[in-house]
DNA sequence: GACGCTCATGTAATCGGTTGCAGACGGTAA
DNA sequence: TTACCGTCTGCAACCGATTACATGAGCGTC
């Protein structure tokens, strides 16, 4: 592949005019231009991306590291931060760290390289050498931002929704449906969003005076996790009447195995999830859940952290973008509450 | 942050000592290396990867584009690229094309640009610039694969299934229990695979002499087209007893139609779906589905890639995955079979 | 006709590594 | 002593663009 010297050469001016007529035309008279451009077309020359970062020391491209990216609500994120970048002349280089911190980590490392120009983590962990460098570039601001998961500690923005108060929603509805019993299933409680939406439902509980009614179990945000959990919460004694999962991945497990132990869903059980991936209305019952604007969280994190690698000032704000509890079929009141 | 110059100084060497230090160990003395990594560490050094590209020719990246990575299809091969690829020490540079044109065309600028070493393309279309790089390299092979998505004519290698062969199985199954009438809802008959598809369930209905049974609807592997041609379908004077979907998400939105319709399935109607994308289980009834190996589809355009940037030979061969049809619960004899 | 201004273009330094080649040095064999 | 070899290190060219600064042409004005 020809490089700008053989362009040059070509329509017989300096490689100063063909980086000018590529980059900003307008500087360059009309006759040259054509000339420039003649002779590009005709070498079907592209310019060197690697050259051109060197020089100018900005890659063009955001880092992205995502627990798993088979998940569909972190999918979704992502399409709405690839959407966003690449909208803004921005690529993407995609980490799927697997829930790895030695993955996180070695992808943190990439930024240190210079590979991207910003970093959006998903996870709810700061890998090592992001936060060197948010510590190293204190106070101005560091191109590093978070999705999802909002914690003043971490010291970066973040694009999220009021977790707390979305569970504490979810909480609402189904006291006033008249249920009492309640289990909950979180997800892994060492990221802040579980811990978040685990506060707001226990608040919801103790305003209730339904703590002793109020059982917690531990998922991972699988479907089978939320099969066993649920296996564990409908075989007590007395049972809870409704299960509140802290995804819908959780929620189709919860589902499946209240079928498997025969009880309808929700004339028996009520089943309420979170997010509203796309697959939560075609399972049977269709699925009630907190959804989440999954492409808008994407689209968030890109903008704020353009707005760092723009500014380089002081910090921008978080995002709490607004979340909404989507009403379908798997909740309904308890058995004893109905005539 | 420090360059290698910096490095070298602290550490008392030349730039290409440290250079040898940080990419071939052994030949630099121990005493020497111990200096240098002090320095480095001291320094907090990172080679920059702009000037380590431009001088190598190399980037270290694969460029993937994917028609829509929010579809779990697609999710999961990516993670199996992904996983792949930062195995074998290369990083992903993601490409949503939205199946479009324009877009697609777009990323594979990003090759000719030299930001990527390669290209994989999940999509059946192959990019402008792409075709071009194929043509200019020939005889030689250019670094472009595709996956999913076999056609000689690309002239590029690919990872796939059999998927006349799966679907043909399919319809076996159908007929062996007892249907006749079987409607079909493809994906979109541009892209090979649904064609492939195609082509095996009617070469099968041919085979039965069920031609005049055998009802095709074209779907876009939507939930939505799903619920579109079930409803097309079981709307007919005489409605097919099965209907094979070419994806898992129409078969749920055909599912969700046979319900709304009042049918039981698989009582009164059975429904195929492909792929085996995760919550194909979690649907009631669980979805009866064929198989696609999708992380090992995304693995092996790796390693197909990685053959043709090692050798820079001949083009590898194409490679064709095994799938499995996997009986759930979604399909049973049609009703008149049954005492 | 000299001066100053604008506009277009060229010159050359620069970004930060890698690597072929050569030289220094110490040891061994002739 | 000399020749030779192997090991380690440094020199400097090179990858391919961008851009500050210099240059010069063309034009208007006094």
């Amino acid at each position: 592949m020809s490089n700008i010297y053989e362009v040059a050469k070509r329509a017989g001016v300096s490689t100063a005019t063909v980086s000018r007529v590529l980059s900003q035309p307008s500087v360059v008279s009309p006759d040259t231009r054509l000339k420039v451009m003649q002779a590009v077309e005709l070498l079907d020359y592209a310019p060197n991306s690697a050259a051109k970062n060197l020089r100018t020391l900005r890659t063009g491209k955001l880092l992205v590291t995502v627990p798993d990216i088979s998940n569909p609500f972190f999918s979704l994120i992502l399409q709405g931060i690839e959407d966003a970048a690449q909208r803004e002349g921005y690529a993407v280089l995609l980490g799927d760290t697997q829930h790895d911190e030695e993955r996180e980590d070695r992808y943190a490392l990439m930024l240190k390289r210079k590979e991207a120009d910003g970093l959006i983590v998903l996870g709810h962990r700061l890998p090592k050498e992001a936060a060197a460098l948010v510590r190293a570039m204190a106070p101005r601001c560091a191109p590093v931002v978070n999705g999802c998961e909002f914690t003043p500690k971490l010291g970066i923005p973040s694009v999220h929704i009021d977790n707390g108060k979305a569970a504490a929603e979810a909480m609402d509805y189904l006291y006033r449906l008249g249920h009492r019993h309640i289990g909950v299933i979180t997800g892994p409680l060492v990221s802040p969003l579980s811990r978040d939406r685990l506060r707001g439902a226990t608040a919801r509980a103790k305003q209730q005076k339904a703590e002793r009614d109020f059982i917690v179990m531990n998922g991972d945000f699988s479907i089978e996790s939320g099969a066993v959990g649920a296996e564990r919460l409908l075989g007590r004694k007395t049972p809870p009447t409704a299960i509140f999962c802290f995804n819908d991945e959780m929620a189709m497990g919860a589902v499946e195995t209240a079928k498997r132990r025969g009880l309808r869903v929700p004339l028996d059980v009520s089943i309420v999830g979170f997010d509203d991936i796309r697959f939560a209305r075609c399972i049977d019952p269709p699925l009630t859940t907190v959804a989440q604007p999954m492409r808008a969280i994407g689209e968030g994190t890109v903008h704020l952290l353009l707005a760092i690698l723009a500014s380089d000032a002081k910090a921008p704000d978080s995002i709490t973008l607004p979340h909404t509890l989507t009403i379908r079929s798997s909740t309904a009141p308890p058995r004893a509450n109905r005539r």
